[in-house]
DNA sequence: AAATCATTTCTATAATTATCGAAATGTTAT
DNA sequence: ATAACATTTCGATAATTATAGAAATGATTT
């Protein structure tokens, strides 16, 4: 759904913007670009704790770094920054914010459908959307970042329901999983 | 300070922006005022945590209450949401930010680096950034005004550093002081 | 190819923020 | 006033985020 990107990508705007270092960093970088030495002297910080800063502000297209020489230059993309603000100002910017929440709704509604006290799927819905659903709503039994061997993600989807390889099947093909080569091993996709 | 204010004020609308669900409470709040009740139920929200965030937004300004027969209503407070983006839009907005940042900084830590106690050169520094900030400190060794012959000149830069062509050189280079024809005197140049 | 320098990633810890349940406060109607 | 109800504050815990130092990576020069 288009207004979810809309959503998640001002949530990552502000949560940007949101800490006092990085609103220095994007003061000075108006001026003119800056290496990440000369930001973490002038902010006060580690170096590493600056690259972390500008590599969340990179996350959100708010910088970027061009390679100059013997150093990197973070410079602002002011674009992106104008493109946001004004985003602010229409009309129908906000209203759509609130989309996410009848998502939720949404999918409060289909799982309390298709699930059972103990949180077992009952039965397959057959609208693409419901199933997407589901699949969300199990991949949370996997941590991110942990790799799972097939025997092991068939024990944690079988407490969901028996028919485990459409489970499986599921969440690779919507990209909420993903699976190393040919035999290996699955690991959970962020968002 | 002005721009103190500014900073702060910013700051706080970022933050308060940078939670996704204060993000739908705005979306929410911009259809229709709503009570904390009816906010917690559609977030799937304690009302304690609902409350949290509307004083959060309301801290920044975004939100505002009106009692309304037995409840409270809140509502999105618009012209404060235009207001702030409308800022970020100006030009002078983004280099104020940078003014919390003591400039200086670098400087200061470049000249302790690459200068002894009694304010020699110890090394040459490889980055063109910390050099120029060599020649900045080296030059103020010169009157504005005064026109030097290169004897003088060498006189005293070798209170710096012994390698004083490279020193003349640079100062000339990036237009700290100039030098009157062939072989004439020099002079200290006003950024 | 080795050496040097800037930057990023990793790992761990400190600080901040979100959340809830219970108790306190405030408001409206009787 | 008091009862009934909505909201806020308090206290405690969970989750997220900022930070630094060390190790790894990338790029440039010799």
């Amino acid at each position: 759904m288009d207004s979810e990107i809309q959503f998640n990508e001002l949530l990552q705007f502000f949560k940007a913007m949101a800490d006092g270092n990085r609103l220095k960093i994007v003061g000075l970088l108006s001026q003119k670009p800056h290496t990440v030495e000369q930001l973490s002297i002038l902010l006060g910080l580690g170096m590493s704790t600056t690259s972390h800063h500008l590599s969340n502000l990179a996350k959100a297209g708010l910088v970027e770094a061009r390679t100059d020489g013997h150093y990197y230059l973070y410079s602002l993309r002011q674009d992106t920054l104008q493109e946001m603000s004004q985003r602010l100002l229409k009309q129908d910017t906000l209203p759509k914010l609130a989309v996410a929440v009848d998502e939720q709704a949404y999918d409060r509604k289909v799982l309390k459908t298709f699930t059972d006290e103990e949180g077992r799927i009952i039965a397959f819905p057959s609208q693409l959307k419901k199933y997407q659903v589901l699949l969300r709503y199990v991949v949370k039994a996997f941590e991110p970042g942990i790799h799972y061997p097939e025997k092991q993600v068939n024990d944690i989807l079988s407490r969901f329901h028996d028919d485990t390889a459409d489970l499986r099947r599921g969440l690779v093909e919507f990209k909420l999983m993903a699976r190393e080569g040919g035999g290996g091993a699955y690991w959970r996709l962020e968002d």
